[in-house]
DNA sequence: AAAGGTCTCAACCGCGTGACC
DNA sequence: TGGTCACGCGGTTGAGACCTT
């Protein structure tokens, strides 16, 4: 009997499923034989653990989560699956994916390599204290969330960009018209980062940046969660300590410009 | 409306590791 | 000790969705 490849049929879920639930997982070869499926092991599991597990966690990548997999990542590189057991529900596929499609592309769009020193400055000192912006931002009730989404900054829409947009923005200082110079997100890229999904996400202002809900309640990642919480808490005091954290942004994102220009 | 380009993500592949015989 | 098997990980691919012209 083939083995059969590509995408999983619904029937075949179906039977994957069941045949888990009566039996449990593991043993995927065998597992693969007595359940009927025509696919390898290697292939059950695949699709047991990146889609039909019930705790996977499906949808956008949230802006916590974003923050975490940057600062995971700036640990301990591509060990992709170390770095989805600190994200529950997540797969390490979907991280990898993450990285991949997002955090590359803005590397490539910046011109410079993923694992230089220049890109890395760039997400420590530009992307994630954004994103820790973003996320305070989101701790403010819903009804004022496009108050602060339009705060006034040195560049008047600073606030509706992405951290790379930020030095694309420099970027095109000379432009006649910056406004509508820098390269703006893809609209079919999920919009991770928007303030508004933020709202949604997390309905009656009940998200937050030190336990959000669903770290509550997964005590095995205690340890890990404390941890990003202690570099968290470090980070926005100190870019809340030392003044205007968007001229802080502002000016960072001029010394990323000038080190580009050195290059 | 259609053609071509780009992006996303599910799935595959190859390899390393550990358990067992 | 070497062979085999199962498993897990990270890298890569390709189909289809989406966007642009």
């Amino acid at each position: 009997m083939a083995l059969r490849k590509g995408p999983w049929t619904v029937e075949e879920d179906f039977t994957l499923i069941n045949y888990i639930a009566l039996n449990g997982e593991g043993r995927w070869n065998s597992l693969a034989r007595c359940a009927g499926l025509r696919r390898t092991g290697k292939s059950c599991r695949l699709r047991w653990l990146n889609y039909l597990r019930p705790d996977v966690r499906r949808g956008n990548i949230t802006l916590e989560e974003q923050l975490l997999i940057l600062e995971l990542h700036s640990r301990w590189g591509n060990r992709w699956s170390k770095i989805a057991q600190h994200l529950p529900g997540r797969t390490d596929n979907e991280i990898k994916n993450y990285w991949r499609t997002r955090v590359q592309k803005h590397a490539k769009q910046l011109k410079c390599d993923v694992n230089s020193k220049q890109f890395k400055d760039t997400l420590r000192y530009l992307w994630m204290p954004r994103l820790i912006e973003r996320i305070q931002a989101a701790k403010i009730p819903s009804n004022s969330c496009s108050e602060v989404a339009q705060q006034p900054g040195p560049n008047t829409n600073i606030n509706e960009l992405e951290p790379f947009q930020l030095a694309n923005n420099n970027n095109n200082n000379n432009n006649s018209n910056p406004s509508t110079s820098f390269e703006t997100e893809n609209s079919n890229v999920a919009p991770l980062s928007d303030l508004s999904d933020c709202c949604y996400d997390y309905p009656g202002n009940q998200i937050s940046i030190i336990k959000p809900d669903y770290y509550q309640v997964n005590h095995s990642n205690q340890l890990c969660y404390e941890d990003f919480q202690a570099m968290d808490q470090q980070n926005i005091q100190l870019w809340m300590e030392s003044g205007d954290i968007f001229e802080n942004l502002w000016n960072i994102n001029e010394d990323m410009w000038s080190l580009e220009k050195q290059d």
